[in-house]
DNA sequence: AAAAATGATTAGCG
DNA sequence: CGCTAATCATTTTT
């Protein structure tokens, strides 16, 4: 506002529209031009200066009479240039927009999403690949991949609408006449709104095309941030999808009875080394339908929640063991093996089964082991048999619950040590896979 | 609704 | 790298 005054007089008009500014023009223009055009310049401004004072129809017979008159062009275009130095001119400065980074990091994002990429098939196969590759491990459960990609897929094509919206073509690249080949989007609409208005009210007040051009790429930049919004809350989407879906720890399934019912099974006939190889991990995963490292997340869990508290396995183990002990006994009547080197290792062996718990069971079992082994004559490297039986042997016994829980936890007992783990029989615990078939017939193949 | 069970994840060890 | 131990987050049981 302090500016008009010094505008005015260095180029003789004003803005239009300012109460009491033509009196003062009609002063400071009245030693540069003629007697008649200061008139005809004081009769115009007059004219606008009252016009919202008329009636419609009044008010546009003048307007046309004021469009039609001879100095209308002119005093535009001198209304415009001042316009142009004083306001235009300032935020002419700031038109570079470097690509923004942040935009980019968007779209690449995106476009690893298989959100921004092509349609359909392309895109949720790159999604596919995408969760499959943070999944870690492939070939999983599909059933739950395909509902991250129904999902996906939906985030998806809410984008892809809501960007049409948003997008804009190229309208002021194509030069001067702003062509009407663009797509119909709310960008588009609203930007041809936008000029078609100004471009009427350029009649009325001065508006340069320049202007009308900058108008429109600072809609263009409202629409870019609208659109970048959309990015980003798209982005957040499928973040939050992902966390959703593909965190397995989110959304676990309990495994099957039957999956269960075999890693146990093959974890107390393992009792006393329950380190299922790496080969035969796979073979219960393929058993059990889950993923090898499933089966490996479940011997560590069966492990350590076992070793606490042994008591509240006692039964299951029990049921486990017989099962097994039943199997293994009608099949090999005594250890036909032969090479069972290390021999009086079986001990060893219920050793580290016992570990770090229960004293007294530790003992009885030993001992019982101990007999079974001398006297039975049983195969030294079967431990399975080894390991259900001496679970049979300690129901039979009596050594319940009572016992085994009451002394379980038995913190500083004497041997801290793990128990298993290091501890894998120096004989044939390990590897007796290859020995006779009957042997380990607990591998229910 | 609280408690137990359970599969997965994590830090840290060797 | 596989393991243990602790812990998380969910599911199942009580």
């Amino acid at each position: 506002m302090d500016e008009q005054p010094r505008l005015m007089h260095s180029h003789g008009v004003g803005m239009a529209g300012h109460p009491g500014l033509a009196q003062h023009m009609q002063d400071g223009t009245a030693g540069t031009d003629g007697e008649g055009r200061k008139q005809d310049i004081g009769d115009i401004l007059q004219q606008i200066m009252t016009i919202t004072d008329q009636s419609l129809d009044e008010a546009q017979a003048r307007k046309h009479a004021l469009n039609c008159h001879r100095m209308k062009p002119a005093l535009f275009n001198v209304l415009c240039e001042i316009k142009e130095k004083t306001v235009l001119s300032i935020r002419g400065a700031q038109e570079e927009e470097p690509p923004d980074p942040q935009l980019m990091r968007l779209d690449n994002m995106l476009l690893a999403e298989g959100v921004a990429g092509p349609e359909k098939g392309g895109g949720s196969a790159a999604a596919a690949a995408a969760a499959a590759a943070a999944g870690g491990v492939g070939a999983d459960n599909s059933a739950e991949h395909s509902d991250y990609r129904a999902k996906l897929s939906q985030i998806r094509q809410i984008y892809h609408t809501e960007l049409e919206k948003y997008e804009q073509l190229d309208i002021v690249s194509t030069g001067g006449g702003y062509g009407q080949n663009f797509k119909k989007n709310a960008c588009n609409e609203f930007t041809t709104h936008v000029m078609n208005l100004l471009r009427e009210q350029s009649r009325t007040r001065p508006i340069s095309p320049k202007e009308i051009e900058r108008m429109v790429s600072i809609i263009h930049r409202k629409f870019s941030s609208i659109q970048m919004q959309l990015k980003q809350s798209t982005c957040e989407a499928v973040m939050i999808l992902r966390s959703r879906f593909l965190d397995a720890r989110r959304k676990r399934r309990n495994f099957n009875k039957q999956a269960t019912e075999i890693l146990n099974e093959y974890f107390y006939s393992h009792l006393s080394n329950p380190y299922p190889s790496e080969e035969a991990k796979e073979e219960l995963a393929k058993k059990c339908s889950i993923t090898v490292s499933q089966v490996s997340n479940w011997f560590g869990n069966k492990r350590i929640r076992y070793k606490k508290n042994i008591g509240k396995f006692q039964e299951e183990a029990n049921m486990y063991a017989a099962r097994t002990a039943v199997s293994a006994t009608s099949v090999s009547a005594h250890g036909s093996q032969a090479n069972s080197p290390s021999t009086p290792n079986s001990a060893g062996s219920a050793g580290s089964f016992n570990m770090s718990n229960s004293g007294d069971l530790f003992m009885s079992v030993q001992s019982l082991n101990g007999d079974s082994y001398q006297g039975g004559q049983v195969g030294a490297n079967i431990q399975s048999q080894v390991d259900t039986l001496r679970h049979v042997i300690s129901q039979t016994g009596g050594y319940s619950d009572s016992l085994a829980a009451s002394q379980m936890y038995s913190p500083q007992g004497i041997n801290t040590n793990g128990g298993w783990q290091d501890a894998p029989t120096p004989s044939s615990v390990t590897s007796p896979t290859e020995g006779p078939g009957s042997v380990h017939s607990d591998t229910s193949n």
